[in-house]
DNA sequence: TGCTCGTTTAC
DNA sequence: TAAACGAGC
C-alpha cells in the first residue's frame, strides 16, 4: 500500500466505473475520498440557463449515487479548485490526490498550480491517462516526431493498438476495474450540495433540455448505437437520419468510456459482416485523439493558425461584418441548410457533424469571416463543446490547421444541401415556412419565380430572407484573400 | 470529407 | 446535348 488515504479529483470524467484515477487511487491507498469541484472560474462564463451545465449536475448526482453504492461517496464543492482542492486535501489529511491528466493549456497551468500547492504538505499529485487511448508522445513518426498528418497518424494508431508487445491483444483499451477496489473507499460523511441555484443557475425543463446526463443515459445511447452501427459509414452524412452515435456530449464529461467505445468498434470491426460503419466510427475516435495530442503539443493553436503564414490573411471585421456574423449566429443566411443547421444549434446545443464543415465553410470562405468568431460560438452553445476538437475542426474548415482541407475548396452551400438532405426534410425540421417548397426548391428559394414563391405561401424577405450574399461572388473573393498565403509563404 | 469550367465523349 | 473527365484553384 502506498497511501494510508488519497483523493480521487473528477473532473470531466464523471463516472465510477473503468475510470483510471478511480482505480489507481483505490489500489494504493487504504482509505480514498473523491470530490467534485463546481469551477468557478469556468461557470461564471457560462449562461444563467446552460444545457453543459445541467447536464453536469445530473451526471454529478448520479456519480455520487453509484459512489455509495461501491461503499464511498462524493464530496461536492464550488469554488476555485486552486484553492479547494487542496484545503480539502489538507483536511482530510490524504497523502495523494489522483486526477485524470487533461490537455487543455489552462487545465494544465491549474493542476500545476494545485500539484505545487500540494507538494507544501507533501501530498503528491498523480495525473493518469484516462480520456484517450493514445497521448502526447505514445503516438510518434519513424522520426519519433509527433504527426501532424491525420492518415498517418491513425496508421501508427492502429498498429499500436494491435501490438502485442504487451502480451496481451486488449491491453490499451481494457477496463480499469474499480469495483475491485471497492473496499478501499474511505468513509464519507458530508452530503451537502451546492444546488444549481446557489451557483447562479436556472433549471431547466426535460422538454428544453432535449438531453439526459448521466451513466446510465450514455450506456443507453451506446445500446442504440450498436445496433446500427453498420450503417453508420452510409448514414452518418445526411442529417435528416439517424446516423451518429449521439455520445460526443458523454465523451465530453466521461459519462462513457473512451476505452469501452473503442473495445465495442473493435469488436464489430470484426463481425461476420466485418462492419466498414465500424472502422469509419473508430475513425473518428481517433480525430479525437489525434486533436488532443495536437493540442498538447501545439497549445498556441488555441489562438493562432496552426499554419503561422495563414495569420497574414485579413478577415472581414468592420460593422456590416458583424451584421453577417449575427445573421449566421441567427441562422438568417437566407442559405436554408445553414440555417436550418444554426437553428438545430440554437435550439438543441446539438449539431449534426457534416452541418458543421457547412456552417463553418460559409462563415469562413463565403463570409470572409476570422474562424474563432465561429469557433468562439460554437464553444459557447456547443453541449459537446472540446477545445482540441472545435479548435481542430474550424481550423480545418478554414484551411489554416494540420492536415486541413487546401484553402481553395470552398463548399458551395446549394451543392451540399443538395447531396446531404436531397429531399429538404431537414430544413423543414427547422424551417417549417419552407415547408410548401419541393425538394428541387428547397435548397436556394430565390430562385424561384414570383408565381412559385405565391404557389408554395412563401414571402421572402418577410417569411424568410433573401440570402446575404452571392455565393459566386463570395467564392472568388475567398480565392483572392487567401492568396496571401502563397504571397507570405514565397511560392 | 470540393467546386468550377472548359473540353471530350456518347448518344 | 448532357453526362463524364481533367485541370486548376
Amino acid at each position: 500500500m502506498t497511501y494510508t488515504k488519497s483523493l480521487v479529483w473528477f473532473r470531466r470524467d464523471l463516472r465510477s466505473f473503468d475510470h483510471a484515477a478511480l482505480y489507481q487511487a483505490l489500489k494504493h491507498a487504504s482509505a480514498c475520498y473523491c470530490v467534485f469541484v463546481f469551477d468557478h472560474n469556468i461557470l461564471k462564463h457560462l449562461p444563467k440557463r446552460d444545457r453543459r451545465m445541467q447536464f453536469i449536475y445530473q451526471s454529478i448526482l448520479e456519480l455520487r449515487q453509484e459512489l455509495e453504492k461501491l461503499g464511498g461517496g462524493l464530496i461536492v464543492r464550488y469554488g476555485d479548485p486552486v484553492e479547494e482542492i487542496p484545503r480539502l486535501a489538507a483536511q482530510l489529511e490524504v497523502n495523494a490526490v489522483y486526477v485524470n491528466r487533461d490537455y487543455e493549456p489552462t487545465a494544465k497551468a491549474r493542476d500545476q498550480a494545485v500539484s505545487t500547492s500540494l507538494a507544501s504538505f507533501n501530498c503528491d499529485f498523480i495525473s493518469c491517462k484516462d480520456q484517450v487511448i493514445f497521448e502526447m508522445d505514445e503516438v510518434l513518426s519513424l522520426a519519433e516526431k509527433p504527426f501532424s498528418v491525420f492518415t498517418p497518424y491513425k496508421n501508427a494508431w492502429l498498429k499500436k493498438l494491435a501490438s502485442e508487445t504487451t502480451g496481451e491483444p486488449d491491453f490499451y483499451f481494457k477496463a480499469y476495474p474499480v469495483e475491485k477496489y471497492a473496499a478501499h473507499f474511505a468513509q464519507h460523511t458530508e452530503l451537502s450540495l451546492p444546488s444549481m441555484a446557489e451557483m447562479g443557475f436556472e433549471t431547466l425543463s426535460a422538454e428544453e433540455l432535449k438531453l439526459q446526463g448521466g451513466m446510465a443515459a450514455g450506456a443507453e445511447l451506446l445500446d442504440d448505437f450498436l445496433a446500427r452501427i453498420d450503417q453508420y459509414g452510409d448514414a452518418r452524412d445526411f442529417p435528416a437520419v439517424k446516423g451518429p452515435s449521439y455520445l460526443s456530449v458523454h465523451l465530453r464529461f466521461g459519462t462513457v468510456s473512451i476505452r469501452y467505445l473503442v473495445s465495442q468498434a473493435i469488436r464489430h470491426t470484426r463481425t461476420a459482416n466485418s462492419s466498414l460503419g465500424a472502422s469509419v466510427w473508430l475513425s473518428e475516435l481517433i480525430w479525437r485523439d489525434f486533436y488532443f495530442m495536437i493540442l498538447h503539443h501545439h497549445p498556441r493553436v488555441v489562438s493562432q493558425s496552426f499554419k503561422p503564414e495563414y495569420d497574414a490573411i485579413q478577415w472581414e471585421n468592420d460593422a456590416h461584418a458583424q451584421v453577417l456574423f449575427q445573421a449566421w449566429c441567427d441562422g438568417k443566411t437566407g442559405y436554408p441548410l445553414v440555417d436550418a443547421a444554426m437553428l438545430q444549434l440554437n435550439q438543441t446545443g446539438y449539431m449534426h457533424n457534416r452541418l458543421r464543415m457547412v456552417v463553418a465553410s460559409f462563415l469562413v470562405k463565403d463570409l470572409g469571416i476570422d474562424w474563432r468568431w465561429g469557433e468562439a460560438y460554437f464553444a459557447l452553445h456547443l453541449n459537446d463543446f472540446d477545445l482540441s476538437a472545435n479548435n481542430g475542426g474550424w481550423q480545418w474548415a478554414a484551411s489554416t490547421g494540420c492536415d486541413a482541407q487546401p484553402y481553395f475548396r470552398i463548399f458551395n452551400p446549394i451543392t451540399q444541401s443538395e447531396k446531404f438532405d436531397s429531399e429538404g426534410k431537414f430544413i423543414r425540421r427547422y424551417l417549417p415556412q419552407l415547408s410548401g417548397l419541393n425538394a428541387r426548391h428547397i435548397h436556394a428559394p430565390w430562385k424561384l419565380t414570383p408565381i412559385e414563391l405565391k404557389g408554395a405561401n412563401l414571402a421572402l424577405g418577410i417569411d424568410y430572407p433573401y440570402p446575404i450574399i452571392e455565393h459566386d461572388v463570395a467564392r472568388k473573393k475567398t480565392l483572392e484573400r487567401y492568396s496571401v498565403v502563397k504571397k507570405v509563404s514565397g511560392e
